[in-house]
DNA sequence: TAATGGGTGCACT
DNA sequence: AAGTGCACCCATT
């Protein structure tokens, strides 16, 4: 039924975060997995354009000119007829492409903030799905677990931080005070999300002002994270698909090399031999317990925007429809909002409006802009192969590309453990935990400077893919001398503060639902990203502000010489690595 | 810290229902286990009063004084000093037994509704638990799954109820209609209960009236229901401990031989071979099936107060302290409680009071009763062994008793699938779901007529202990022909239909956190045990008003005939039992 | 410590 | 953004 299908998909949207978002366009990094199988989600739910990548070898072929198409989102406010043709989107017609059009409907629409990771491996395992995911979050402070799963799905979500007292965890955890009492009544009805907590009201004890101090009030902290990654697979397609769901947080982002997950992952890598992820985690453990601030640079963004990746850490206020009803804590999020927005976009934290469509609030310069970049992006089918690698390689980065066609990683990263983790999800009225003013400028335009090609980068999709897939991987990984797909060719690195101030407020309008409070200033602010190594390098080597050494040689050898000498790396991971003392 | 063990308390008793509950005291009924292997619960949680039976042979020996003692609820107004030193209480001790006044101590106090299955199996696995709690709670209409549990605890609730349009279950599913939106804001704030379903707020689609008619809205429903099976196991005791915790439901029993769970269970039952429970619940299901209003008596009490077991219908009115502030949907069984209320008593569905303390509104009489009736009810230790399998019959039938002494079974079962089945949390206002009068007071009268002596009932306690266990559980068996502990000995049965009002309005008192709607007048309220087999056969005979005829004497063989005949058996379940036509 | 209470990962349905 | 059954946890006392 129609009104089903619409209430079931408002109630995503609408209800969620019923604001306008602009669609995402993640950047079709590397992979020889044809976007072709990407799952068709739900056909009700809006989809977000995208740059699909090289179709694989089994793509079809009349997929293969949707190359330089966008898969744009299909609002639900109009209905499901405009479902572009995008195979993420689910059309297994396979004929038609989207067109520049279809991108516009899509703008114009209001639309769900989905980041289609589009070259994901050909996990043959659900389980190897999870692994693959985090080494992309974990260097961005997100421990994802599952939420749900199935044969066909997979959603995961941050992982529900530890509430109360003091943490197990020997070091430094970023457990956080546990929040005081505060009378946050409407945060539980306001959260659904924990599909496995229980929803512990703040009851009487909870909310009568000065009640004993403890607040024993066994504190269900409901996971109000509205974070999700879909993972689902296509029966058709066969092929797993991979969504960011909200690129939105309600807490600060810590890596914390001291979780149990974190440390089973860790030894899986260690398993499989993944030497050159084993480096860069040893990398980021041996920073976070020097407690260096050290900034690990977030993917550079090919457009010259990589800055505006900062408006993800906008909180957004909430916004028309959803205001204090939604099923996010909107309204808790909506004070942290005041103080995030007051860095980003002075929007007063006002539970309103400023967010009314992303799309409509874009000019439509930053469309025309994403429409020209496409195609100058996509290089002709032909160089498909090389790219493929190339592609896969930004891909295991968690590079992602905004419908301005710029490239950001998907979060970031406080390594500061002085910070007060805010894992309480009830909305302190500012409390502190939302300290914020992200002068950080500086910083993430110099991040524009770094060299986004990485010819040195490992080939990690064999690692999820079962041995005998792996030749085929391998083969791909000798051509590691192409530039990423993501990189547009010869288009220049635009390094620009805030050169293009439209597309800047359009991600604002982008973040309207999120909730990741803002970064104390106190702590260095970080995008990191898991396979960011090599850029670091290059980041650092080009950036004098931050002057970090660039990494050893070890870090780039090429895939062979790593996989047959992995003990040339320093794999010790609790030994502060040498190269790593220079920072 | 008191205040914070109060707070606790008060979260499960204040909170959820802070009525005043009067203490329920569990008919000792057989087992060879020791009741001195129960676990302490909670020292701050009140604390029901129990019999305790036949210390096991592993009891310590100090304990069996303890024999006539009653375990009295302490409450947690006045602090945990008067514990009392029975071993549910977790007084290791075992010097001091429980005096009168420690029981009127415990009765003039506000006190959880707790109900202590004493004897139960020693259980060898945990996984034995619940089979066997649901041949005690399946009967009722119960079923129960797992909310929680780990090496030492299982914790059961109601399932949850299948939201949403028709269920898939083939024949009639007491599915019923998927209500339609109520704006309940609160019921999700009310209703921490739940550990795992999210709660699913009722957003705006939920309120704003007449939205979609279908009302998509996810429906999560929490599973609000306060019902609750604690099993604990004590490492120093090695027993598992039963306890019911909330005996009160937010919804209508019903039983539903169609459920999946319910088919496993069958299932095991015919792996165990457990032909005597196969055969109880072939009956069960025909009835069900057959849509016969075939009313399966409930477990006679020996009291003769049988009747005053309605009381457990009655929903409460939210009573001070909790009104809509409690954990559980104690403000929409408010609106219910109007409706059943009206039925047993004209309370008005108010929040309110009347209900204060179960115990201070008790006669002392019955206090005395309760007291006078151990002695004779208890036979001296040296008796033990043979009335420990009697003890345990009694227990597998889940014969429980209150402070009154009167022998009860935990709920009302309704077979009729005509009631639209009450499991939606949210409170409709008289939605004509909890359409009631349960004008059955001489059903009920009659069943005091019930002859409580069942020699032939097979012993089940077998079947959940392993193997290995058996040949002690069948030399157990072995000494049928004694009269069950439970029975009062040479104490006549009571024929009752309100000669006790005092009585009977402490068992109101006691029931002020129920939660159960009344059932719909139209149905036949059934009061069903899964042992209750032969007693029913004894209710039909003796009960000329149902004129039931006495079933086959395949039902009551003696435990090795059934055992070695398992074939003799109607087992068929799907095709309806010759003997079962005649209801 | 044992006991008792609860959060939450996650797959089953 | 399936709901929930269930168990592995952790926290408190
Ligand atoms: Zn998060
Ligand atoms: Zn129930």
């Amino acid at each position: 039924m129609v009104p089903q299908s619409d209430s079931s998909l408002h109630s995503n949207v609408s209800n969620g975060s019923p604001l306008v978002d602009t669609p995402l366009i993640i950047h079709a990094s590397a992979i020889r997995n044809s976007y072709l199988d990407s799952p068709k989600h739900d056909p009700h739910s809006p989809v977000v354009g995208y740059i699909p990548t090289r179709p694989s070898e089994h793509a079809l072929t009349e997929h293969s000119m949707a190359d330089d198409d966008i898969c744009e989102a299909g609002g639900d406010v109009e209905g499901d007829d405009h479902r572009p043709n995008c195979p993420h989107c689910g059309d297994s017609s396979g004929t038609a492409s989207s067109t520049p059009q279809n991108i516009q409907i899509a703008l114009n629409k209001n639309q769900n903030k989905l980041i289609h990771l589009d070259p994901v491996p050909n996990f043959e395992d659900k389980a190897d799905i999870k692994p693959w995911l985090q080494k992309i979050f974990y260097p961005q402070g997100i421990e994802i677990v599952i939420e749900r799963s199935d044969h066909t799905k997979v959603i995961f979500k941050c992982k529900a931080s530890k509430r109360g007292r003091k943490s197990q965890l020997p070091g430094f955890t970023m457990r956080h005070a546990q929040f005081g009492a505060e009378c946050n009544d409407n945060l539980l009805v306001r959260d659904p999300t924990g599909p496995t907590g229980p929803a512990r009201p703040s009851t009487e004890e909870g909310c009568d002002a000065e009640n004993k101090q403890k607040k024993k009030r066994s504190v269900s902290r409901f996971n109000v994270c509205p974070f999700r990654v879909r993972a689902t697979y296509s029966l058709k397609r066969k092929k797993w698909n991979i969504v960011v769901l909200n690129n939105t947080h309600s807490h600060d982002l810590v890596f914390n090399p001291d979780s149990e997950e974190y440390k089973k992952f860790k030894e899986k890598l260690r398993i499989d031999n993944d030497v050159e992820a084993i480096k860069r985690f040893d990398e980021l453990e041996y920073r976070k317990r020097a407690n260096l601030p050290i900034q690990t640079p977030m993917i550079p963004c090919d457009c010259g925007l990589t800055s505006e990746i900062q408006s993800f850490n906008i909180v957004l206020p909430t916004t028309a429809g959803a205001d204090s009803n939604g099923p996010y804590n909107i309204g808790g999020a909506g004070k942290r909002t005041t103080t995030v927005n007051n860095i980003m976009t002075p929007l007063e934290g006002s539970s309103s409006p400023i967010v009314t469509t992303g799309a409509s609030n874009m000019p439509t310069t930053n469309n025309n802009i994403v429409k020209k970049r496409k195609p100058a992006r996509r290089p002709p089918p032909r160089v498909q192969r090389q790219r493929e690698t190339m592609l896969r390689r930004n891909s295991e980065r968690g590079v992602f590309q905004f419908e301005d066609g710029a490239t950001h990683s998907l979060s970031s990263l406080n390594f500061d453990l002085t910070t007060s983790f805010i894992d309480d999800p009830i909305p302190h009225t500012s409390e502190g935990h939302a300290a914020s003013d992200l002068t950080n400028t500086d910083f993430m335009a110099s991040l524009n400077a770094g060299n986004l090609v990485d010819l040195n980068e490992i080939d990690f999709t064999d690692i999820f893919t079962k041995p005998a897939v792996q030749p085929q991987s391998q083969s791909q990984s000798q051509s590691q001398s192409q530039p990423p797909a993501t990189m547009p060719q010869g288009r220049p690195t635009v390094a620009s503060t805030n050169p293009l101030r439209s597309v800047y407020d359009t991600l604002d309008d982008c973040a309207s639902s999120l909730l990741t409070p803002s970064l104390d200033d106190s702590k260095s602010i970080l995008e990191a990203n898991f396979m960011s190594g090599a850029l670091y390098d290059e980041f650092m080597s080009a950036n004098a502000s931050t002057s970090e050494p660039p990494l050893p040689s070890t870090q780039r050898g090429d895939v062979l010489e790593q996989l047959l000498n992995p003990d040339g790396s320093p794999a010790g991971k609790d030994e502060p690595l040498p190269w790593l003392h220079e920072f």
